[in-house]
RNA sequence: GCCUCUGUAGCUCAGUCGGUAGAGCAGAGGACUGAAAAUCCUCGUGUCGUUGGUUAGAUUCCGACCGGAGGCA
């Protein structure tokens, strides 16, 4: 045994029954839940994030839940400092964390050690970036990163400007480029004795009938009275969360309610497509199927058998 | 009952002056290192309603039939 943190991951598509699974492997192993969701770190769009209710976390502590105030922007960054001390915190104690949730970007970052350098960001600078390129054009700031990171320039598309500034960024307070940084970073492997879950189903449309009926249950719970609520005050980030974006052209009367329901619906249905995409490449998970195997038996077995506890 | 319009990809519709067809949306696949529920890339074969006729060749022209919309009675 080394000296490494173990760690349970259930990763997997919005509505594909993540949040019960987490807290059932807890209370097998006397855990408490980290999780790695975007959304749902922000406070209030409870019911627009789903987040687990008091009675479906049934006593297991839940953490990074709640946790910034909606009208802050949060980073990456934030969250894998946030992560990081809580894991060591619950292990500290003696139990054992379990990082549940759906980003992709926050889970691999965190069981990867990502390090994303110590520059931090510059708005300034950025807001500068994008001046030039709507002055000349993404391909300018494109040649401009190929002059000293090739690699990521090629990489990356001319109309993927978000990413392009990043890379410019970087470079710009680290001297260091992003290549180097993702090369750095992939050496070390991860700080963790993983057990690696993702929840799927045989087919795409049980999935997809989950997230409609789960969208039907949240209006019924009052989505739209909760997202008109959460409409008057200036949300950051948060403002992105599906069926908050969707219900605010309702509210405009720009489309009918029913529309409003309809584009929630496509809109998780793209979103659980991109989790998967994102999901799949990993070769370190042990997917799940909840339509066709006992998904808690299954991960318990696996868990045993890893002997990472 | 008669007249007009209409029937092409899951949906809305282009189009082929006769050489078996293409957009948007939907959908699928992929990327992803400080906004990630975000951002970005790639992907279009379908009895051209059915059936006869004309033609070297018809989804395209003509007839009949079936379905849809509107008008006149």
């Amino acid at each position: 045994m080394d000296e490494k943190i173990p760690l349970i991951v259930v990763a997997g598509p919005t509505a594909s029954g993540k949040t019960a699974l987490g807290v059932a492997l807890a209370k097998a192993v006397d855990g408490e839940v980290v999780s790695a969701d975007s959304m749902q770190i922000y406070k209030g769009l409870s019911i627009a994030t789903a987040k687990p209710t008091k009675e479906e976390m049934d006593g297991v502590v839940h953490h990074l839940i709640d946790y910034v105030d909606p009208k802050e922007p949060f980073s990456l960054a934030d969250y894998l400092e946030a992560a990081r001390r809580t894991i060591e915190e619950i292990f500290s104690r003696g139990k054992i964390p379990l990082l549940v949730g759906g980003t992709g970007l926050y889970i691999n970052s965190l069981i990867d050690g990502i390090e994303l350098g110590e520059g931090g960001s510059d708005p300034a600078f950025r807001e500068m970036l994008k001046q030039k390129a709507e002055q000349h054009g993404n391909l300018y700031l494109l040649e401009m990163l190929s002059s000293f990171d090739p690699v990521s320039a090629k990489r990356l598309h001319p109309n993927n400007l978000g990413r392009i500034i990043r890379a410019i960024e970087v470079y710009h307070l680290t001297g260091k480029t992003m290549t180097a940084h993702i090369e750095d970073s992939r050496k070390k492997g991860s700080p963790y004795r993983l057990c690696y879950f993702g929840i799927n189903f045989s087919d795409r449309q049980i999935l997809y009938d989950r997230i409609n009926r789960r969208v039907d249950a949240m209006i019924a719970s009052g989505l739209a009275e909760e997202v008109l609520d959460a409409s008057k005050q200036s949300l950051s980030t948060a403002a992105q969360a599906i069926g908050y974006k969707e219900l605010l052209p309702y509210f405009s009367g720009e489309i009918s309610f029913d529309d409003a329901v309809e584009r929630i619906k496509q809109s998780s249905r793209r979103y659980a497509k991109r989790q998967l995409s994102w999901f799949r490449r990993d070769e370190r998970i042990v997917w799940l199927y909840p339509d066709k195997e006992d998904i808690l038996k299954k991960s318990l077995e696996y868990i045993e058998k890893s002997h990472i506890l």
